[in-house]
DNA sequence: TAAAATTTGTCGTTTAACTGACAATTTAGT
DNA sequence: ACTAAATTGTCAGTTAAACGACAAATTTTA
């Protein structure tokens, strides 16, 4: 890959854009840059070195599975999205393995070695508050996830996924919202901790009412994302 | 309170450990020691100046309320934790009013406004990784218990609330772990997302079955945490 | 473009756990 | 010590949503 887009692309990112120019280069050396395909799974709780992933274009699921292999999905990650060994703790291990799966028909990441990354953040303080920033937000949307799960029911659940997927991955087009789809029910079922079949008779019920339209199974179009 | 005392707990914090003797003493005059008693409450999405609190002694719940006034407790927190406005972001906005209630009888915490204490994570790139890793270790907690929601039903969540809170606040006595309770079934309830009535009945087969002792309503027994 | 694989649709059935209602017990207040 | 308040005990009734099973539709692969 060309070093100015390397360059280009941490120079865009919320946690780096304050950097100087010499910290990005000396960020850029640190950094590697992968391709990945629909399906390409990204182990990280491994043996292998710590990473930490930022996205840079495309969509994963970060999930893991219960021992008779129902799946969760905790996050679902776009662009500019941090994932991996957020800890920064080497010692630490995560009871459950986590893994991110790409969901979007291609991918590319960028990484760090956490060992590497942590020295960045010592010489820069800055960073290392903004660090802590990212991961505060994360806490606070895995709250929100806990709290809906608790006080919401499937139904409201699912047309909030819409919802929220629509105000990530939509584009206006013609007076509507138009996205592409990559979820499957299923997914979209682990995602917001119900069963493929709830899902699905939901997805319908919206689609009765008009609240969402689709074409195919890739493309939805939503017409008024306050009504949902 | 005695500067000592206070010089004392900061020193003994595993967050601020590391520091200089110098950066601990500044830390002691940014430091405002407060003592509580059970039911006091604390807020701290206010309009108020935001604080960062950590608990010197005693026992609290954060929690926060549905429309219809149902409880989540997302956390129980005892000496060292922290809590309150730990995304450092005076911006930040919480949806949910989150709160603190306390449960022990007595409670001391210690506590720092937010903008000062960034200033003095900004000078210290040690404390602001270790900062993180603090926060990281809420992110780990929270997921293990949205995970478990999703996974595993009420009468196990019900046993491993007693086995974690046993592992936080039992103490050993001829060969038996023994603790305050300081929750009632309500808040057991709440806080492992069931209903009092289910607590009430899962407790009751928990002692029939001898996995656990109860001397009036406030003091357990424990005989084995492993068969729990 | 045909066959295979994946995904979605639609049922009826089952179940874990909530809910309400009221009684019994324990704890707290005066 | 006595009353009020809070907490716990119990049970029958209800319900949201999972589950299983199979058919239909769509997408992928060869």
């Amino acid at each position: 890959m060309r070093e100015e887009i390397k360059y280009w692309y941490l120079k865009n990112h919320k946690l780096f854009d304050h950097l100087s120019d010499n910290d990005v280069d000396a960020l850029c050396i640190l950094s590697n840059y992968k391709q990945g395909d629909k399906n390409d799974i990204i182990f990280f709780s491994d043996t292998e070195k710590k990473r930490l992933y930022t996205i840079k274009h495309g969509i994963l699921k970060i999930c893991y599975k219960d021992k008779a292999g129902k799946e969760v999905i905790t996050e679902i990650l776009t662009e500019h999205d941090i994932f991996g060994y957020i800890g920064l703790n080497p010692l630490e291990i995560n009871t459950q393995e986590q893994y991110a799966k790409v969901l979007s028909d291609k991918l590319s990441i960028c990484s760090f070695e956490v060992e590497k990354f942590k020295s960045v953040l010592k010489s820069n303080n800055e960073l290392s508050i903004k660090y802590s920033t990212f991961i505060n937000e994360k806490l606070v949307s895995i709250q929100q996830k806990y709290s809906d799960l608790v006080f919401k029911d499937v139904h409201t659940r699912v047309s909030e996924f819409f919802k929220n997927y629509a105000s990530q991955h939509a584009r206006i087009v013609n007076n509507l919202l138009e996205m592409e789809m990559v979820l499957t029910h299923q997914e979209i079922a682990d995602y917001t901790a119900s069963s493929r079949q709830s899902v699905t008779s939901i997805v319908n019920r919206l689609v009765e009412e008009g609240k969402i339209i689709y074409e195919g199974r890739k493309k939805v179009f939503i017409p008024d994302i306050n009504n949902l």
